[in-house]
Parts: C-alpha cells; sequence; structure tokens
DNA sequence: ATGAAAGCGCTAACAC
DNA sequence: GTGTTAGCGCTTTCAT
C-alpha cells in the first residue's frame, strides 16, 4: 500500500515537465489564445503522460464560470422523468453545458435543501419540476440571478421560464372524450400523494368538465408505495367490487392502468365494451400490452429539450428577455379502451 | 427589466451585514468550532434576510474537500439503475456526501468523458458500472488517489473496490435451472449490444453450463432499440415462427421477457406446459403480470448500498485498506414460467 | 506568442 | 469566542 494521499497534479507541476509557463499551459488546455503548434503539442504530451485532470473548482472560482445545469426533479423511478432527462441531454450534449441531476421525492423540503445545495454551485441554470415551492426556494431562486426554467406544468405562475402542459386542460380534455364516447358511470384510480400537483390539476380538470355535462366522478381509489403494476390491478379489483356498474376507469398514470387494464382482460372483462379505460403519460412502455391504454402524450421529451434550449441560449447569451412560456398541447390517444363507437 | 449581472452575494456582505468576521459567519454556517449563542443568531439572521447562499467553489477550493460522490452508469431508462441510484442515495443521506450522476450510454468513450468531466469537480468518490474501461479511463481513476467502487459486476479485475454479481455463474445457475426442469430446445433472446459485457458473460455462462450437459443454443434473436416490451414481443414470434420446436426462451432482460410472455399467453400457449421461459434483473414490474416470469434477482439496491457504503466509510476515513470485494448471490426465482415439476 | 501579477470567495491555522 | 493571515489552483488582465 503506498502512501494515501497523493498531491493532486496541478498545472504547476504540467508547468515544470514541459518548460512552459503555466499561463501558457492553462491556454492550451483550454484552447484560449495563440499559442504555437511546437508548445501546444509539447503540453498536451506532458499533460496527458502525467494523466493531469484539471481542476474546474479553481477554474470556475476564478472564472466565474460554471458549466452546469441543475436539474431537479420528483423521481426517477417512474418512467416520465427519466424521458425529460434524455430531452435535456440531447440538447445540452451539443453545448459545454452538463446536466447535474437532483431528485426530490415529491417532497418540498427536500426539494429545497437540493436547490440550495446545488445553487451553492453555482450552476449556469436551473430546470425543475412544477410550479409549486416553497416560499424559501422561490427566494433562492430569484435571489440566484441565473435563468430558470420550470417544467411539466403551466398552470400558475413562473418565476422565470416556463415549459410544459397545462394538466387542467389534459383532464378537461379526457372527460369530454370518455363523455363524448357515452360513458356515464365513472371511477377515479389515483396516487395518495397530495403533494402531486400536476396529478390533482388533472384531476380537478376532469371533474370540472364532468360536472358541465351533469356529470360526476362515482367512485376513487388511492395507493402509495409498492409496484404500480400490481397497485393498479389491485384497485381496480376492489374499486369494481364496490361500484359494479362503473363503466369507466380514469387512472391517474399509465402504470397503474396497465395493471388495470391487465386485470380486466384477465377477468375477461369487455374493454371498452363494458368498461372504458384511459391513463396518462403516453409511456412507450403500453405498446407492448396486449392491448393500446388511452392515454394523453404530455411530451416529455420535448419538454426536456425545450427548457435546456432556454437554458443554453440565455447561457450563450443568446436571449435577453426572460420569461419565457411554452405550453404544450398534450394529444390524446384513444388506443383501444375509449372509443365505444366506430371512428 | 432589472441589471442582468447581479454581482453574488458573499460572506463578506454578510459579515459587513452584521458587524461580525468573515471568519466567524463561516464558522456559523458551517457549524464549526465554537460561536456564542448570540453571534450565531445574528448571522445566521443576516444571512436569511440577505438570501445568502454560501459558494461551495470557493469554500472546496480553501478545504479541498468535495462532498461529491461521481456515479457513473450507462443508462437511466432501464428500470435497473435508478434502483442502484435509490440504494446509493439512501446510505449517502445519511452523511454529508452527495451523488452526482453521469450516464453513458455503454459508450466506452463516452465514459472517458463523462469521468474526466467528473473528475475535474474532485469528487470523494467514484461509482461506475462495469469492469471494462478504457486504458484512459483506468489511467484517470487510479491517477485520481479517491475511492473508486465497480458495481454490478464481479468478473473481472477491479481499479479498487467492487460489488456486485457474477453474471457468468447467474447464466450458469440459469442454464442449470432449465435442464433441471427438463427443457432441451432452448432458445436465447437478448440485445444487439456488444459493449453490454454483464449480458454477455451471462451468455457467456449460459451456453458454458449447457455445454456441461450436452444442451445447446439451438435459436437466437437480438434486438436493438425500441420498446423492450414490444421488442420481447416481436422477438418471440420470429424465434417461434422459425423454430416451432423451442421449449424455452432464455431472455437477457426482464423487460423483452415480459413482452415475450405477454405474447405467448396471448397465443395461448402453454406456460411452462408447452414453452418455459425466463428472464433476468428480478424487476419489480414483473409482479404485475398475468404470470410471474422467472428470473434472477440481481440485487440492484443491495449493490448500490453497499458501494455508497464503501464511499462514505473511507470519506470518514474509517477504513483504510482499499480493493474490498463484495460479491452477491443472485436469488433464482422460478415464478411461473420456469418449474414443469411440481416443487 | 508568452509571461507576471493579482485575485476569485472561501477556510486552515494560528493568534489573541 | 473571535479575528488575522495566508493561501487553495486556476484565469483575467496587462506587459512584453
Amino acid at each position: 500500500m503506498s502512501e494515501n494521499h497523493k498531491r493532486q497534479l496541478t498545472l504547476r507541476d504540467v508547468s515544470d515537465e514541459s518548460g512552459v509557463s503555466e499561463m501558457t499551459v492553462s491556454r492550451v488546455l483550454r484552447n484560449r489564445g495563440d499559442v504555437s503548434e511546437a508548445t501546444r503539442t509539447k503540453v498536451l504530451e506532458t499533460a496527458k503522460r502525467l494523466g493531469y485532470v484539471p481542476n474546474k473548482i479553481a477554474g470556475a472560482l476564478a472564472s466565474s464560470r460554471v458549466n452546469l445545469v441543475a436539474v431537479i426533479i420528483p423521481s426517477l423511478s417512474n418512467m416520465v422523468f427519466p424521458e425529460v432527462m434524455t430531452g435535456i441531454a440531447e440538447v445540452l450534449d451539443d453545448t459545454e453545458l452538463q446536466p447535474v441531476v437532483g431528485v426530490t421525492n415529491y417532497h418540498p423540503e427536500r426539494e429545497e435543501d437540493v436547490l440550495y445545495e446545488m445553487l451553492s454551485w453555482r450552476p449556469s441554470g436551473v430546470i425543475l419540476a412544477g410550479l409549486e415551492h416553497s416560499d424559501a426556494s422561490l427566494a433562492m431562486l430569484r435571489a440566484s440571478g441565473i435563468p430558470v426554467v420550470e417544467i411539466m406544468d403551466v398552470d400558475g405562475e413562473a418565476v422565470d421560464a416556463v415549459v410544459g402542459i397545462s394538466h387542467r386542460r389534459a383532464g378537461r380534455e379526457m372527460a369530454k372524450a370518455i363523455v363524448k364516447q357515452g360513458f356515464e358511470k365513472i371511477g377515479f384510480l389515483g396516487t395518495k400523494m397530495p403533494l402531486d400537483f400536476r396529478a390533482r390539476k388533472r384531476f380537478e380538470g376532469f371533474t370540472e368538465a364532468l360536472a358541465k355535462t351533469g356529470l360526476e366522478v362515482v367512485a376513487q381509489e388511492f395507493y402509495e408505495g409498492g409496484s404500480a403494476l400490481v397497485k393498479g390491478r389491485e384497485m381496480t379489483e376492489v374499486i369494481l367490487e364496490r361500484n359494479p356498474d362503473l363503466d369507466f376507469l380514469y387512472y391517474s398514470n399509465d402504470m397503474i392502468g396497465a395493471g388495470g387494464l391487465l386485470y380486466a382482460l384477465e377477468k375477461g372483462i369487455a374493454v371498452p365494451g363494458r368498461l372504458g379505460m384511459a391513463g396518462f403519460n403516453g409511456v412507450e412502455f403500453l405498446r407492448g400490452l396486449p392491448k393500446q391504454l388511452a392515454t394523453m402524450d404530455a411530451g416529455r421529451i420535448e419538454i426536456g429539450r425545450a427548457a435546456a434550449q432556454i437554458i443554453a441560449d440565455r447561457a450563450a447569451g443568446r436571449v435577453t428577455t426572460g420569461g419565457q412560456r411554452i405550453e404544450l398541447i398534450p394529444k390524446l390517444q384513444y388506443g383501444d379502451t375509449l372509443r365505444r363507437y366506430k371512428p
């Protein structure tokens, strides 16, 4: 076992070893300013030979430039945020910027901590899910002086820029489509998450639109934790037992909807003849099921792309006016579980 | 629109505003050393009022301490790595350390870039998937002088510590179980990813164990991109058309296995009477399917926990001897698709 | 094309 | 319990 604490290599080491000043070494390593081809090669060779890795901490402090973009999302395990990340990464890959992910698990205090931690690294921008944040978080965001893009939702007031869909509208559209197909006894299945504001807004839009036609949600079921597919299955069984006359089930996400659909098919329930079903998100995953669950695509990759583009543009000084607002319109996918009447 | 470039708040501002020295402000903010309750309160109040967020870049440079752990994984979109992340986060949440994720998409050059970028922030440790890395990556890791934990796989030589399962062994065990159940015409379905070394090792172990019993894989099918569930379905159809006498299908992951299972059930193929099936990973998701696919749990959360623990221990100076090697033993889950003979 | 000096915002180490 | 001093490793700016 050699000594535990190797001193880190510095520009100085490369400078000494190559006989070129620190400053010139720095120039070579950053491709900045004019350097003769000879010194350039020599420096590069020495740096590589020594295994030198620049210290961005020192670099960032000196230049007050940090090529990091903070991305703060509620969860990684539900298939929708990884897709947002894909969109973000796609755009940032063409820039010098790097995404750094923080996960809040839908806890506002956790969001506050993560945000504080991230801002303390002075990133070039922040992308965060949702419009609902603690007062402290809002204060930090505003005080930070960096571009902020709130994503996923446009129903509310943004700190700066915002990219997303209207979940209220999504709920309304779904309700209208369901009513149009002649369904009347409608049940709702969702998560026991008071802090999932987007799910709540969809539900509000949904009931609101139903009310306009004189209908209401006649039964509800909520779950917490566990495998969404299993929960969807179980909840569907429960809600149908309690309310045998339900003719439609609206799920707050595709995973539980898929579980419900598998259950219904297994039980030989005619879908959508006897029972219609719909979920939300438009996850690709659904396409592998025996029947296509009706759903609404939230355009997650697109949201990620647009958000990253805003940050990238501002970081490059390309846009001076803040406060962009991009509302995407979710597309209803009828699949095989919503259409009672032939199209 | 106010001025675009607000000067960032510094310790100095808090110091001036509260009439306490910078040093003492720093002490308060970090809970270090003795500070009188009076000054403490005053400082905290001022910092909060001003909306001061410490600059970790400066702090890290001065203290040469960075509470970041680099986590480098191939992908976020396949359900297994988010689980590893969960395990890592679980352990790190009890420490000062913070995970920072980098994604390589299974490209070694991309891994090299991500690693370089991350090391340039001088993290307290690195957790990265797999044992196969470019020479440059290996050199960087060794030169970094920080704890390195390679995860998921133990079949090979590690740079420092390693936590995972033996995929070769996993493949062998699965083959033995299949043979024991009397299956003889075995097909394999996997991904077209030459760089997924773990999948390859499973396959090698699998064929090797089959060979010992005089059997071999009689048909193979590979896919690329797209929804794994759909692909599993399609590949299963194709492989069965070409080889109607197959009596077992071994899938390189649970998602394509699930697609295949749904297909088989839909077609009325008797599983496992006529056709046995097995996947790999033990994703929770499977539990929602009509039948339980046989699989092998790779213990992803456990791997994440153990890896993070090693980093946390070393960062706390609790362990001086490097090179830990933790091999987890994957558990075969028979489910409903592997057992022909009653247990 | 290259170098020297100053300092980014903080903390370690030492005084008092 | 609190303050002072001297950097951390780099980049900016200005000379040459």
